[in-house]
DNA sequence: ACTCTGTTGGTCAAAGATAGTCAGAGTTGT
DNA sequence: ACAACTCTGACTATCTTTGACCAACAGAGT
């Protein structure tokens, strides 16, 4: 069995036994598993990604830590669907503002949520000097972004 | 615990109770705490700054003090004085998440706005190749974008 | 008033404690 | 053999805590 996979295995048992959000401290599971610090990000990165459906935070310094939050199977379908098949690479406004008043009208998000989620991709937020296909593909990060977050509130 | 956590919550705990104003004497609260002065003031320029909304006073020599005191804004003031003053052509990610946490704890916006806006600025999000002074001053417009619709909504 | 001295708080740099990144070495499946 | 995946270590970034030295203020003594 691969280092990896025992670290990914661990960490979702801690998932499953407390909840839907584990914290830990990356040395001391390095030295669980005795292998260095940088293999737990190894994992974070290949095994809890947004892809992968989780949200992970940290602090550095005295008292850091990293915090795991499960996002899968929890958010609800059409969120998952826009956010790993619907969106790709890039989206337009026209785009985003289409799939923003969808969302409102389907009550995933709140008529307020929907203004603000417009005003952050809208052409004048994005008036910075960048090409138009820079600006496209950072809306589709910046709405995977939003909509994940979504979808980790609405877990139950 | 970090011991900058605990002397945050002491003194938040002091303006709960008592009012929006606080006074203590440095040297007491460290000896309390068994640590450094200067660990006090660490935890007032890290927690109690104005972007946290408090403001803080203080006297040397005998019979010094320090005063915090917690900024009471209406909602449309302090929005104002955001988009027109603070924020800049250019806003780190750290420096939107304490803005965005302290509108949370004013209650001018909710909770899940607050995490909507986090998401729309961070770093995962902003994961496309461009110098950091841009992304920087990419989030100060998306930040204003979004206050000012906010602002909007607000008006009644 | 002026100065001296004790009592406070302020600053800053260094040390300590964590976590992140990235290039390259090692391993595995096809 | 090749490509993809795994793992490590050196270097970096960030957050916390402490301590040495500095600055300001009050009151006593002159």
């Amino acid at each position: 069995m691969r280092l990896s996979d025992s670290i990914e295995s661990f960490i979702k048992a801690m998932l499953n036994d407390e909840s839907d959000e584990v914290e830990l401290k990356r040395n001391e599971l390095a030295e669980y598993f005795q292998c260095a610090p940088s293999q737990i990000n190894y994992v974070l990165a290949t095994r809890f990604s947004p892809d992968h459906g989780y949200l992970t935070e940290s602090r550095r310094g005295g008292g850091g830590y990293i915090r795991i939050v499960r996002v899968v199977e929890s958010g609800s379908q059409r969120l998952m669907y826009l956010i790993n098949e619907r969106i790709g690479d890039s989206l337009s406004e026209e785009e985003c503002v289409r799939l923003i008043s969808q969302l409102k009208e389907q009550q995933i998000i709140t008529a307020d949520e929907a203004t603000l989620m417009a005003a952050s991709v809208s052409t004048r937020a994005m008036g910075i000097p960048i090409p138009d296909a820079l600006k496209n593909s950072l809306r589709a990060r910046m709405m995977k972004s939003m909509l994940m977050s979504i979808a980790a509130r609405n877990r139950t």
